[in-house]
DNA sequence: ATGGAGCTTATTGTATACATTATGTATTGG
DNA sequence: CCAATACATAATGTATACAATAAGCTCCAT
């Protein structure tokens, strides 16, 4: 995208995100041209795409709202997520090079410093876990999945739940990519898909426990 | 989308599935604004559609062209579209009403009248399959799902698939549909899963042996 | 009062002109 | 003769004006 296209589309998005534009509020293109500095053109084109990622819904009568997620829709979008990086993984495993096992390794290994300090840094744990997934999915070598898969990972609910991790959340994170690793490094798709469908299904845990109070079974030890 | 829009889009849609674009050839704005008899705005609309759903991809310097598709992308297509059908067929059965049963048994007798006619009726059998279809992804309740996979059933090459459909195809079709009205009267996930999966994947060979000269090897009876 | 018809206002849709960026070509210096 | 640069040409990107449509409101009739 161009300038004036990206700049109105990572504002929006972004303003969503913050909750600046709270769920559920309607937006007007030419409000959103002011905020941004651009005509009303490129907001349109912003506001198409962040339609099809499903940030913004749009009435039967061509009204722009904010998305707001029900639970239900939360869980969806990560059941959808567990089943595609499942399958990239599984994939990756049967695809994967040397050098891109390389990179993924030093990823982790960035992660596994960013958690391990006695304060973590949830920035950069952030930018090698993403890192991390996208080398993934580029050894998956299939466009339409990444295609798919972009419209799920940015969305607003799967970006906020790394704002829920705490430091054992972040700590297993760097352990079970390890077993990502192993797995790629023994070319077992079988295994690498088990160990990011758990993955996946831990993340919606974790935010759903963080975000609506729910606490999960006594452990009887 | 509006009158224009629309009109753009089922109009560059329909040139690149009928052939008239064919796959690698690049297309410009202006010129198809005048043979949609449009402006180049809703024609913009409609390519970054069209270029989400993959009939077009961009290069890097913003130029349009007709997506080509190799094997290896075809077979990518149906994986996905293999995963994810299958994964709707699972949610539709814990979630299916007796109503939507209903539903769905008349769209597959319609199937079966049309399949079953000396001269089977094609146009009627797409028809009622993409009905059958819908049906199980509305009752999967899932906007993500639903939203995911319409990307990858408006594909050239999904839509090509039918075509190359013999008569007993057809039949074998019908025939499945009713193992999963069978599965699904029964709630049985797992079951219509399977029976979906096995569908589409056949789907798939279907469609290779009719395009690439591939043939099955021989059956040991 | 209530409900609806018609007008007013607000918002989105489309066309067009202009700006910006890419591509191809010619020309010039080496 | 090759390569590189500058210029010409063509395509896409953006802004804006205008058109169409939906939402809201007033006022009249029942």
């Amino acid at each position: 995208m161009s300038r004036a296209s990206e700049q109105a589309y990572s504002q929006i998005r972004g303003m969503i995100l913050s909750g600046a534009l709270p769920p559920g509020d309607q937006i007007r293109e030419e409000w959103l041209a002011e905020q941004c500095g651009v005509s009303r053109t490129p907001v349109r084109e912003a506001l198409r795409r962040l339609e099809s990622e499903l940030f913004i819904r749009r009435s039967e009568r061509q009204r722009s709202f904010v998305a707001d997620w029900s639970l239900d829709d939360i869980e969806d979008a990560f059941v959808l997520r567990e089943l595609m990086e499942g399958l990239a993984a599984r994939r990756a495993a049967a695809r994967i090079t040397t050098a891109q096992l390389a990179l993924l390794k030093a990823e982790n290994d960035a992660i596994g410093r960013a958690v391990s300090a006695a304060t973590p840094d949830v920035h950069a744990f952030l930018k090698h876990n993403k890192c991390f997934h996208e080398i993934i999915l580029e050894a998956a070598a299939s466009p339409r999945l990444t295609n798919l898969l972009a419209r799920l990972i940015e969305q607003p609910v799967v970006w906020r739940t790394a704002q829920s991790y705490d430091v054992g959340d972040l700590q297993r994170s760097h352990r079970e990519h390890n077993e990502l690793l192993a797995a790629f490094a023994r070319q077992d798709g079988g295994w690498a898909e088990s160990v990011m469908a758990g993955h996946i299904r831990r993340a919606f845990h974790t935010y759903a426990d963080a975000h609506l109070g729910k606490k999960p079974a006594a452990i009887i030890s």
